[in-house]
DNA sequence: ATATATACGGAACATTGTTCCGTTTTTCAA
DNA sequence: TTGAAAAACGGAACAATGTTCCGTATATAT
C-alpha cells in the first residue's frame, strides 16, 4: 500500500502550499480590515487570483469560517495551560478573559453567524467540539471547589460572555471585562459563603 | 409672522406624505427580512421609487437609523408607564425584558452600529437621550429600596443586556432571558441582605 | 392660469461576490 | 528525460445591490 492517498495521485504541492498562504493573508486582512473585507484585498494579498481563492473555499464564507476554526483551536488550548497554573476558580476567570479578548475581535462575525448562512452551520459543532470541552472541565473544577452556584449552565455562561463581548467597542475593552465580571458575580450569587 | 417655515415656502405635502409612507414601510421589510434587506425591497413596498427614498434619506444607512429612533421612542415611553404599575425592582426587571425583547428583533443592526458609519454617530446619543433616562430612573428607584448594590453604573448594564440580546438566536429567546437574569443576580450580589 | 421651486422615477454607474474557461503547472509513467 | 493527463491557476465576465443623476411630473404661490 502507497503511504497516503488512496484514490488518484498526491495532492499538487503548489495547491497546499497556497492553501496555507490564503489562510495566513485572509487572518491578516480580517484583523486588518474586518471580516467585510472584499475577497479581492486577500488575493493580492496573498499573491493569488481570485479563482483560486473559490476553488479552496467555494464561498466566501467558507474562508471566514476556516479562519474561525484556526482561532478558537489556539483558544481551546490554552484551558489546560491555564488549569496548570491556576487555582480551579481563578484559572475560570482568566480562560473566561481570554475568551472574551479573542471575541472582542470578532465582532463582524456575529451578524454573519445568524444570517443562515450554511457556510457557518458546522461552526457551532466545532464551537463545541473545542471551546466547550475546554470550559466545561474548568468549570467543573470551579464548581467542586464550590465557589460557584449548581444551577448554571456552562454552555449558556460560554455563550452570553460571547454575546457581551462581540458588540464591545474598540476603545473600551474595560466594560466588556466588567460585564462579564458581572456575569461571574451571578455565578456565585447564592452560592457556599 | 407666518406660523411656521422661516426660509421659503411650505414644504409639500406628497413629499410628508411619502416620508411617512416610507418608514412605515421600511419598518415592516426590516421586520421581516431583516436590515439587510435591499433598498428596491422598500421602494417596491412602499410603492416609490429608489430616488425617492435617497432623497429622504441620503445613505441606506439614515433610513435605518430612522426607523431605529422610532422604536426606540416607543421602549422609552414604556418606562413610566411600567414604574406606576409594579413595585420598583419588579419595574426594573420588566422593563428590561422589553427592552431586552425589541433588542432581539434588532439582531442586524450590530454590525453596522460599530462600522463606523457616519449615519449612525448619532443614535448612541439618541439612544441615551431616551432610553438611558428612562432606565435610570426605574434604576435609582430599585436602588433606593436597597434590593440592588451601589457598585453598578445603569449605563454599562443597559448596554451588556443589548449585547446579550443582539446575538440570541430566534428560537431560542429564553436563553437570552436567563442571562438577562443572570445580571440580575449580579446586581443583587452582596446587596442588603 | 402660469411660473417656479420641489419632488419623483428609474436608468445608469460603481462595488463586490461568484462563475467559467482558456492557460499554466505539477504529477506520473514510459 | 520526456510527454500526456490531471489538477490548479488567473482573471475576464456576470449578477446583485448601493448610489448618483437628470429629465419629467407635481405642488405651491402669485
Amino acid at each position: 500500500m502507497e503511504s497516503g492517498h488512496p484514490a488518484g495521485r498526491r495532492p499538487r504541492a503548489d495547491a497546499q502550499r497556497n492553501l496555507g498562504t490564503l489562510l495566513q493573508a485572509a487572518k491578516e486582512v480580517f484583523a486588518t480590515s474586518g471580516v467585510d473585507a472584499p475577497v479581492r484585498e486577500i488575493a493580492e494579498r496573498a499573491g493569488l487570483g481570485i479563482g483560486t481563492i473559490y476553488r479552496h473555499f467555494p464561498q466566501r464564507a467558507d474562508l471566514i469560517a476556516a479562519v474561525c476554526r484556526q482561532e478558537m483551536d489556539a483558544c481551546a488550548d490554552a484551558a489546560p495551560i491555564l488549569a496548570n497554573d491556576n487555582p480551579p476558580f481563578e484559572a475560570l476567570v482568566k480562560w473566561l478573559q481570554r475568551y472574551a479578548a479573542w471575541v472582542a475581535t470578532k465582532r463582524g462575525l456575529a451578524k454573519a453567524l445568524h444570517s443562515g448562512d450554511p457556510a457557518f452551520e458546522a461552526l457551532p459543532a466545532y464551537f463545541e467540539q473545542r471551546l466547550r470541552p475546554a470550559f466545561r472541565t474548568l468549570f467543573a473544577s470551579a464548581s467542586a471547589s464550590g465557589e460557584i452556584r449548581g444551577d448554571i449552565d456552562p454552555d449558556e455562561l460560554l455563550g452570553a460572555v460571547a454575546s457581551l463581548c462581540m458588540s464591545a467597542r474598540n476603545d473600551d475593552t474595560d466594560h466588556a471585562q466588567r460585564m462579564v465580571t458581572l456575569l461571574v458575580d451571578g455565578m456565585r450569587y447564592g452560592a457556599k459563603g
